[in-house]
DNA sequence: CTGAAAGCGCTTACAG
DNA sequence: CTGAAAGCGCTTACAG
């Protein structure tokens, strides 16, 4: 006959029960805010619970329920449109996954096209369906995200956004970047760089880019804008917005605009699309004017190597997706506090670092 | 009556157990390499075992075993001597401890003196008596670090080195800096603010700099001098060592050595001493040399706000202690693998980024 | 060398 | 509204 004696820790539900003078059952139902306990036991149970300062071992709990989480994550396609950043992302999104895998946790990512709203709103249709735990998501598209976002409300579904917010919306919590501050870095580096009596350049470019607060690129130029201001840099400051995105498009307007203006020293891209304007100053022989964009993707590191982009301001693509995943974890299964905002490190990567830059 | 019906994977030791025709008890005890199994049993057990890809469940495992699982942490004290730069390590560390509490893991820090190879051996000492299942360290003593690995290993205790790294030893991994690269990367910023016919001086600040392979202080400095080499820059490079940490030690070489070069442009510091080095130039109004240093402390922010410093290279010190504990964490509770070697980014901060700074 | 049974802390399906 | 019991997947202490 076996004998299994151990040293009982006494402060688990077995404990309440006894306490309380209740069944497993009970307690189990009080923890977990079931109906169908009397007013009186409720209260009974939960005072007990108080003064044990019961901490649920999430161990057991995992074990006992066969209850699987499931998260949904909705992020644009990664495609060349968009340099494969969101090969970032979801490579930080993979890591979470294979490390909670074993807490029972199953991710599931459905994309969206950048430039067809439909996309995204037929997956996030999917999502809804798909009776999802927790969801992460890019609030790429402001409006239909709302509405997606409050149907998760009333359905009482948490979701994080990554790399872009909608603060007003109740996320859970956001994890990217602040776009200013990146734009205000953006102004100092400049700074180091640009002659006297240069002139700057800043370059956006997107299929759409109307002037709202929303707005990623206007953020980004704002901060610039900003750090001359602030600083008295002298250095006069010309702008151009490029609302088509095919790169004979984008050379043809680079190439008129430092025709026309000789003294520009320094182009700043607001985005991953510094690699075109990269390409159109190698490609016409132009090395007298310096480049800073965003982003370190596959494409960005060759001109970093030449010494053709100067700086990629970068803030961890991957650690966003990571951070991401992990903050549904934390909440839904460890019950661990998460901070409403995580703005992520504004790096600076140069050719001398990028090869240690990762997540 | 209660009939509890669910699903059964099927997958599992019980699943083992039958098609083996053995006892549970002998399937745990060949999955853990436990003697006590005939020769027979053992192949049997074995071929079932790899027939099904068995992959344990680590929750039920961790729930049926008592075990506690210990790591110790054997790091440098905590003091404005370091500049408190190990708060950043003892930080990530905290946080990693508490995600993974419920897990079972309890983490117990030792320090030793930075200056006292004593401590480090007395602290050592404890740790091996202490019966740890892993431990995290800063290899600060090369010998005495090598002499207590050395017993790890035979006690078959996995050790993973933090900021600085013994290559020839067989610890688990190792997650820090790469010396030389963040010096190289250094001499690249040198190069984008010296001015030409500008003078850079390097100081080395530390109480003992022999010349060793091991001597993190040269390796940066080689990597500058590399970059230097290699790409041409024509500006001279002087040099100082410092072995006496007062700062009026310090003051008093500084000034020295810069009013006999005045030409001397820009001031590149080896490691956090920076600080004073920033200190006694804003002493002495010096405003015409440029400052690049080590390691965002809380100490370095006024000069970084004030612009006395202009870039410090950082390798994100809270993540160290981080991954180091969720490295051990992976290797023994997750059986994941685990990379051999983890070189941090080599991150730029400046004023306008520091305040995004983090693990 | 081998196995039957109890138990880890919790949840769940069922009976009342 | 409440409770007794079985079970999650594994480990352990004991008997043989």
């Amino acid at each position: 006959m076996a004998k299994a004696k151990r040293s009982k820790p006494r402060n688990g539900v077995k404990e309440i029960a006894r306490r309380a003078n209740v069944a497993l059952a009970t307690v189990d139902r009080v923890i977990h805010g079931r109906p169908g306990v009397s007013k009186k036991t409720l209260e009974k149970v939960k005072k007990v619970i108080e003064e044990m300062n019961y901490q649920p071992n999430i161990i057991g709990r995992r074990l006992a329920s066969m209850k699987e989480y499931h998260f949904a994550v909705l992020i644009p396609e990664i495609n060349e449109e968009s340099g494969f950043f969101w090969e970032g992302p979801a490579s930080g999104i993979k890591l979470a996954s294979e490390e909670i895998k074993s807490m029972g946790v199953e991710v599931t990512t459905f994309f969206f096209d950048q430039n067809d709203k439909n996309s995204f709103v037929a997956s996030a249709d999917k999502i809804l369906k798909g009776k999802f735990d927790g969801i992460l998501l890019a609030p790429f598209f402001i409006e239909e995200s709302i509405a997606f976002t409050n149907t998760c409300e009333a359905k009482a579904i948490p979701y994080v956004f990554i790399n872009s917010d909608i603060p007003d919306q109740k996320s859970l919590s956001y994890i990217g970047p602040d776009l200013y501050a990146s734009g205000y870095l953006g102004g100092q580096l400049i700074n180091y760089l640009i002659k006297p009596g240069g002139q700057v350049l800043i370059v956006n470019i997107s299929l759409e880019i109307k002037n709202t607060r929303q707005n990623r690129l206007l953020r980004k130029e704002e901060g610039v804008r900003s750090y001359f201001m602030r600083n008295k840099i002298k250095n006069e400051i010309l702008k151009i917005d490029i609302t088509n995105v095919s790169e004979k498009t984008i050379e043809k307007k680079i190439l008129e605009v430092l025709i026309k203006n000789p003294r520009i020293g320094l182009i700043f891209v607001t985005n991953s699309r510094v690699v075109t304007v990269a390409k159109c100053l190698e490609k016409n022989y132009i090395n007298h004017v310096q480049i800073i964009g965003y982003d370190l993707i596959p494409s960005s590191i060759d001109y970093l190597k030449n010494g053709i982009i100067d700086f990629l301001i970068c803030q961890k693509p991957q650690e966003q997706g990571y951070r991401g995943i992990m903050t549904l974890y934390h909440h839904l299964i460890l019950n661990l506090k998460v901070p409403e905002v995580y703005h992520m490190p504004i790096d600076i990567v140069t050719k001398e670092n990028y090869a240690y830059y990762k997540i």
